[in-house]
DNA sequence: AATGAATGAGGCTTCATTCAT
DNA sequence: CATGAATGAAGCCTCATTCAT
């Protein structure tokens, strides 16, 4: 692994564990095996660092939970799917997950990246557009659906990150019962 | 209003609006109107200040929720009620519910004051059991569904905290569509 | 026991348990029950309580040293006795001992304090003077032979403090053979 | 001189003239010629500082003391010597002796530093259980012997820290006579 | 590129002192 | 006189950042 990946691994690391106060740049150094001078080679600062953290996070978050999305499939699968994938991301990348919502609200974050992250949800929009259309969503804002949603399953996993099958299901059940027509 | 009401105020306003980092004591005080010391004499360290304030917030946001259970009524309105309820308290308390967003993940909550926090959700629950035997509620495990619905719901008013009533008719909608059978 | 005394015994009792630095003015008025700003009625600063403690417990303790000199008696004799009465009143006031002890060095007793101290050990030095001229005390600079037997006699009270009669007789001895021609 | 040098010379130097209380870490920087924060690259408190120099100078003063005892010579030239020695050292580090004075009482300095100090005057504790076997030493608990003869020359030198041979000469005899038989 | 000793601004906290009651 | 809440200067210590090696 590349030296920029031992830091950024470290300080999600120590981020999510510790929070940020109680993790400084030294600790980060520590925990990558180099020395401190080296993580500013990479990171002009610990902000700039963050930022990249959570841009990061953010990106491969959406990819993931958009790469599956399939104008073929019918508008429900395509939801339910994106739910699933999204559920899966958050089980297999605990510490992205946590990490996004440490900093979702953090005043650290750049307008910029914060702005970045947001245009990656476009065509989550355009299918729950759609289903609007076709009569299968609440006519509710779209913004509001998706926020409701995503609230709901975030707050699920971080309070059980051991989900089964079981679990899973109920919470995809009930993701899509509040938002169908 | 007491001087130690004007410290509490002026704290949850700057942790909420620039984070606790960048929240210092001496800012605190110069919004408070008063000196470092004084806050001293009323919170013996920064932490126990904090932590006074999370108590303090989440014990009246859930009194303030749980005020209107009548065993009397319906279960279904008295979960409803409750939602409602609480996002009542969200629209007219944002700093209260934005601060302990900000904090409830926070280790520098003490045990203590977490467990002190968690029984005052206990009538709730109850109704959701009582709401399951009924065959109303969906049988899923009562934490989840509570986590779910809390949620949605913390993340919707946060989004948007200047919801007019049709919102909130949504709003208590999608989450009784979530956890209803 | 006047509100004044209060204070002075609560005070070297604190500076000679906890030291000067761990001893607030706070500490003090709560062990002389009175309120903070009682103690500035009657001592216009630390600084200046402590001047008072330090000068007050000097003046006892050569006052009874030194009570005893009776030019009829012999000079051994005189200079055995007033060892005799310093271990004795050392014994006696662990705390004004110790507390002399603690502040003999420190730059906050002032000048003019420690002068007022040095004036009243005269007699006791003309008792040396006139034993050098009768050839049965060792012919020393009168000041090294008095720091000397003091130094000593400090020390082993000091480290000793529950002395019994024998010990104080090894202790006499040591000092009068130290000295004598 | 290394750095870490450098601030154990600037801290014993504003321990003993103006007082702990009145020496800050920003005052030691100061002369140590470098910043705060270096110092705790190399001392991480005040308190470990204050240890380290306590611990520094009372081994140095008892290896100085020690360093010439010798099995060989006459007991009463073994304990003459030791106070010569004890008395050069306080002559050319006057520093180290009162930063000793200083602090030898306070609670400051740990049980473990203080007992690493006790253990090095076991061999000083030998030659006098020797010198009372032979009957040339006064039968006096040792202890009690070595406290009187310390806290003498102790005093002695600091009042008095320009002492010439013949000063020392009166010093070591009246040490002598003061504990011998 | 890699390192970590050096730096000092800034944070939390203490405490001598004041002053209104 | 007695009180103790209020004050803010000053202390100890942390840590993001720099820079010489």
């Amino acid at each position: 692994m590349s030296k920029r990946d031992n830091i950024l691994n470290a300080a999600i690391y120590l981020f999510v564990e510790h929070g940020e106060q109680a993790t400084s740049m030294k600790c980060i150094a520590k925990r990558a095996e180099c020395g401190i001078g080296t993580m500013y080679n990479y990171f002009p600062s610990k902000e700039k660092l963050i930022n990249e953290l959570y841009l990061q996070s953010k990106i491969k978050y959406s990819n993931y939970m958009l790469s599956a999305l399939n104008t073929e499939d019918s508008i429900k699968y395509n939801i339910l799917h994106t739910w699933r994938k999204a559920i899966e991301f958050a089980l297999e990348n605990p510490y992205k997950i946590k990490f996004i919502e440490l900093f979702c609200q953090s005043p650290i974050i750049e307008e910029e990246v914060k702005n970045a992250t947001l245009s990656s949800f476009l065509p989550l929009i355009e299918i729950f557009e759609k289903g609007k259309t076709d009569g299968i969503v609440k006519n509710i804002d779209t913004l509001q659906l998706i926020t409701f949603v995503k609230g709901a399953i975030t707050a699920s996993i971080i309070s059980k990150p051991d989900m089964n099958p079981d679990d899973i299901n109920s919470l995809t059940q009930m993701a899509w019962d509040a938002i169908k027509e």
